[in-house]
DNA sequence: AGTCAGCGAGTTTTT
DNA sequence: CTCGCTGACT
């Protein structure tokens, strides 16, 4: 006991009062950076050592794994003994295992299966398919969207029909819905709002189970609950109204998930529904200098629906934040490496530093920077490890092995890899399946009465079934990763990767290399490491939660995987009006999408701890074409004292040339990168300091212009336009792809290429590369 | 049954 | 630009 710390130790009098206040309702208000997750665990060494109360008694829930698992190990260490009877957990893990005790008081069998938007979206489409008269624009992905905030509502299918039902397209939405429940059913499946749907279904209708896990949990917290929907808030409130020992923590400001289902209502009203909360409001933050805080603060003013508060720090002022402006993504990108880089030759570790940026794309410019300078990085988002083709088609073998009702696994790999049962035979077993109201999977085991199956087709289909069969009866003596292995070795899929030879193919084995470690890694490591374990854990898994800690690497992602982290050194990216803020957002009739954004801003501003740059690039490539963009208009709420603003004057950056004194550094190998962009070999010898015509020519000597994360010279580089080409000078009348026809304001020689400005009579002023531009002259 | 070219369309953020 | 789908051809 004594080497555990005091829980009041280190605490500010309102954290104190925070944790002191254990009885009743109390909602936390914590600004970024203000010690929210130390408020929490103390909170729960506090019950724990000085009220007494038992450690199952407890419950944290997080949106995110590695929330839980940080809180987990903070919580270890504060608590000691006994600390892991503490339910830490997010809310997606929460209910599956409340669903797991009790699925059939919801209708599902134990081993249900768990549908990532992957899935779910493929079932969407299957039912579309099945679907006569379809409205115009009628895709899987918008139905699918539209399905999910019903759910997130509480909106059944036959609510949304009746609110909307007078629309076609909204009739249809429903009509789908229900569908895809019945599919999701009969699949033995739930998608991630089903979890949540489901687990608050079990509750409200099951007495005494709810009472159960009521008296379980008598003291329960809520992280970031700012992020709640409708359908977690019911959840909450049906788990804590019987001892009401509720405490829920977020910051409104922070709220960046209403596009799916958050609503920052649920921290705004919570007096309402809890009108006795005891309300703190941690205002000091310890992560940050004063000049970071001023600017997220004078950004954050411009919202009006949102509690008024003001982050402070003792910390100091600090170095102003940096603004630089840009002519195109890859000059940005350029800066923002180099920076890195000679910061990190000046002693600092690559851990120190991220890239943010709004969207996914905007990765590509940084990543190839990266490799060219030999910099070890690790990519979080874009597609995740387990989204990957390859690794997603083993897991469909394992899940059908687990649940054969699952429709949407047993025809992704009916014919992965290639085994001679075509789309005609599928149609034909699905159409008997539909039709006698048994599973895809049963239908095959009874091929036999299928008709209209060729013999060999059915002989190719018992060898497929005959192969699963085994499988399942081979688990239990053998366990996971043996299964895995036979799968891959009786289905020969590395093989039949290899025979495709095209680019991927290394990599899609190294994949797959990478997952059986993982399956391994995983049976070794828990008692109860069976394959719908592995399965469930894998379903609820993201890339986040894969980032690990140790090699040192520049962290690249999006602004929204950035929250709850922090970093020494941040560079907010792409600060252009019509990326961040987005065009849909800002073209918006409802003024909350822009004040989305602009927490968005927020919490992009408030991950830096010392140094913050901003950075603007006023070209992009957008949609396949040029476009140019103004500043951010969030940039310019930042008051310019707080700034060090260096416009390179004209459009070429002073930079470029200075980065020839950059000394050559010896290649480096280097792996990691999580969401298997994993990055290996000897990478930029030779070709620092170089300029375009060196990385071009160096491209075409590798043969391999083709673009691969992996592989040095991406063909994003900007390449020079092939010569000649300009045939047009200013004044000209000229005419674009997609733009239809202009004339020509401008035309300055850039960097590697003439920058045409274009006053289109249609689509207003552009301004391009001449190169890329194919501008015809009239 | 499988392959491949050509076309069109779509692009935010994720548990 | 890049993905995914369709449809024609082998």
């Amino acid at each position: 006991m004594d080497n555990l710390q005091d829980p009041l130790s280190f605490l500010n009098d309102r954290q104190k009062s925070a944790v002191l206040h254990t009885e009743g309702p109390v909602l936390i208000f914590a600004g970024a950076g203000s010690g929210k997750t130390r408020v929490i665990t103390s909170r729960v060494a506090y019950l724990i050592r000085e009220k007494g109360v038992k450690p199952w008694n407890i419950m944290a829930i997080t949106f995110t794994n590695k929330a839980a698992k940080e809180m987990r190990e903070r919580v270890d260490r504060m608590v000691g003994m006994g600390s892991d009877a503490v339910w830490v957990a997010t809310f997606h893990s929460s209910c599956v295992r409340f669903l797991r005790r009790n699925p059939e008081a919801v209708g599902y069998e134990r081993n249900f299966t768990i549908y990532d938007a992957d899935d779910s979206r493929r079932l969407m489409k299957q039912v579309i398919d099945g679907m006569s008269r379809l409205p115009n624009n009628f895709k899987p992905r918008s139905v699918s969207g539209a399905v999910s905030r019903a759910k997130n509502d509480f909106m059944s299918p036959d609510d949304l029909e009746a609110e909307k039902g007078y629309d076609l397209y909204w009739r249809s939405v429903a009509e789908a819905y229900r569908e895809y429940q019945k599919r999701l059913r009969a699949n033995n499946a739930m998608d991630f709002d089903d979890l949540l749907l489901n687990s608050v279904k079990l509750l409200s209708e099951n007495p005494e189970i709810l009472e159960n896990w009521q008296e379980r949990f008598r003291y329960i917290m809520v992280d970031e609950y700012q992020d709640v929907n409708a359908v977690q808030f019911e959840l909450v409130k049906l788990l804590a109204s019987k001892y009401r020992n509720l405490c829920v923590v977020g910051d409104d400001d922070q709220s960046i998930y209403r596009f799916r289902g958050a609503d920052i209502k649920n921290i705004l009203g919570f007096e309402k529904s809890f009108p006795d909360a005891y309300v703190v409001k941690l205002e000091q933050n310890y992560r940050s200098t004063q000049t970071i805080l001023d600017a997220a603060n004078a950004v954050i003013k411009n919202n009006d629906s949102r509690r008024d508060k003001k982050l402070w720090t003792d910390k100091g002022e600090g170095e102003k934040i940096r603004y630089r402006e840009f002519y195109s993504g890859y000059e940005e990108a350029g800066y923002v490496v180099d920076d890195i880089d000679s910061k990190y030759r000046k002693g600092r570790s690559l851990n120190d530093f991220a890239i943010l940026y709004r969207i996914n794309a905007q990765s590509r410019y940084f990543e190839d920077r990266l490799v060219e300078e030999g910099i070890p990085y690790s990519l979080v988002g874009g597609v995740s490890f387990y989204a990957r083709r390859e690794v997603k088609d083993i897991l469909a073998y394992l899940r059908l092995v687990e649940s054969p009702q699952d429709d949407i696994s047993v025809s992704r790999i009916l014919n992965v890899p290639k085994r001679g049962i075509g789309k005609t035979t599928e149609n034909r077993v699905t159409a008997y399946a539909l039709q006698h109201e048994i599973s895809l999977y049963e239908a095959l085991l009874r091929i036999d009465e299928v008709p209209d199956v060729s013999a060999a087709a059915a002989k190719k289909i018992r060898a497929f079934t005959d192969m699963t069969e085994k499988w399942r009866a081979c688990l239990p003596e053998k366990g996971l990763a043996d299964i895995t292995r036979m799968i891959l070795e009786d289905t020969d899929y590395e093989n039949q990767i290899e025979a495709q030879s095209n680019e991927e193919e290394e990599e899609r084995l190294e994949n797959l290399a990478e997952l059986m470690s993982k399956i391994e890694s995983f049976q070794m490591n828990g008692e109860e490491a069976d394959l719908s374990a592995f399965l469930e854990e894998v379903s609820l898994m993201t890339d986040l939660d894969q980032v690990e800690e140790g090699t040192p690497r520049v962290l690249l992602m999006t602004v929204h995987s950035a929250k709850g982290l922090e970093f020494p050194g941040v560079y907010l990216t792409g600060l252009e009006d019509g990326v961040f803020p987005g065009q849909q957002n800002i073209n918006s009739f409802d003024p909350s999408d822009m004040e989305e954004e602009r927490r968005l801003m927020y919490v992009g501003i408030t991950r830096a701890m010392d140094d913050l740059t901003l950075t603007h690039a006023k070209t992009k490539l957008l949609h396949g074409e040029y476009q140019s963009f103004p500043v951010s208009r969030f940039v310019k709420e930042i008051p310019k004292e707080l700034l060090d603003i260096d416009e390179p004057g004209g459009s070429s950056g002073g930079y470029l040339s200075g980065r020839n004194s950059i000394p050559e550094r010896s290649a480096r190998t280097y792996r990691g990168a999580v969401s298997g962009r994993t990055v290996s070999g000897d990478i930029g010898d030779g070709f620092h300091g170089s300029d375009m015509a060196e990385i071009t020519s160096a491209k075409a000597a590798t043969g391999k212009p083709k673009k691969s994360p992996g592989k040095p010279y991406s063909s994003l580089i900007e390449r020079p336009p092939a010569a000649g080409a300009v045939r047009y000078t200013v004044g000209d009348r000229v005419k674009h792809l997609l733009f239809g026809e202009g004339t020509v304001k401008e035309m300055n020689p850039g960097p590697r290429d003439t920058v045409v400005t274009v006053d289109f009579d249609t689509a207003g002023t552009k301004v391009m590369y001449a190169g890329f531009a194919k501008l015809e002259k009239l």
